[in-house]
DNA sequence: TCCTTTTACTTTAAGCCTAAAATAAAAGGA
DNA sequence: TCCTTTTATTTTAGGCTTAAAGTAAAAGGA
């Protein structure tokens, strides 16, 4: 107990204090509450989940259908994950998949009409509940960090 | 298909474009990023998970020990998840729960002598794995972002 | 003291997610 | 043609997460 183990308790781990290490943990927290938020709401109000909505907007975006590894890619989720989701929709009837005419491996997965409805009305409510959560961030600082997470994801690559 | 039908194909989803949705979506797909490489990281060197790094953290920044309830506000998860991950650090010998003398109900958790050695070697490559993702990214661009973000996350509250 | 309410935590059911193994079709030669 | 390799997807085992129900202790009266 003398003073230099009083100093090895004292040690500060790696990294603290770190500019890179205060702006990941701090985008993480901003992440995970927005998440939970819209979460709750998806399931409460509608009965469905964040997945599969960004599923349905994903497929929204892509009239001619998204084989299965490209909704993959496009979410940033494993294949495993989107045969999960995709099943689930198609049995609420709201996603619709046939088989690939030129390659009968893939399926070309697509929105049904009541797929496409029901993704216009979740698509409201998650615009109004995205402009709930971030109530009170000025316009001009909205851009700004539109901006600038916009240049940090080309960054890190992931998708595109 | 005359051509008020399709104005109705071509409708855009409420909110599209708008910069607090742009904001959110990109944030989102930064936290998905960066998670997923930690993720695979912590899994591959270590044979860890990030939410068990996280409880180490906590614990590591209250040397007396913290209720379960305390860690699962700071965590930002459910008091159920808290039970299971501290069960899992329990079984490596990691963290220490004691009854607390003042309140039967609640435990007292804190990190072991061996868990403090295994956060410390953690953090270590957390933060050179944090540092490695966002290379690229200028300094002053980090602070800017840091900034923003902590303010974003106090807008949100959630913990504190 | 006894009873009700609140608080702390655990358990359970269900959904998300991944990596790795399995399946199956396509592609590319010998 | 036949065989190997590659590619697309599904299945499986296992971990994270939540909400809700359950358990148990504390607190606050009558």
């Amino acid at each position: 107990m003398n003073s230099s183990k009083t100093i090895i308790e004292n040690a500060l781990p790696a990294g603290a204090g770190s500019p890179e290490l205060r702006m990941w943990v701090r985008l993480l927290a901003c992440a995970k509450i927005g998440e939970k938020q819209l979460r709750r709401r998806f399931e409460d109000e509608f009965d469905t989940t964040l997945p599969r909505f960004d599923v349905l907007a994903a497929l929204y975006r892509s009239p001619d259908g998204l084989r299965m590894s490209a909704l993959s890619r496009s979410l940033l989720v494993s294949n495993g994950n989107v045969t999960l989701l995709v099943r689930q929709l198609q049995e609420q009837g709201l996603v619709h998949a046939r088989t690939d005419p030129q390659d009968a491996r893939s399926a070309i997965v697509s929105l049904t009409e009541t797929g496409r409805e029901r993704f216009f009305m979740l698509a409201e409510a998650h615009h109004s509940w995205i402009s709930e959560i971030f109530v009170g961030v000025p316009d001009s600082r909205m851009q700004e960090l539109g901006l600038m997470l916009g240049e940090l994801r080309s960054l890190l690559g992931g998708d595109v």
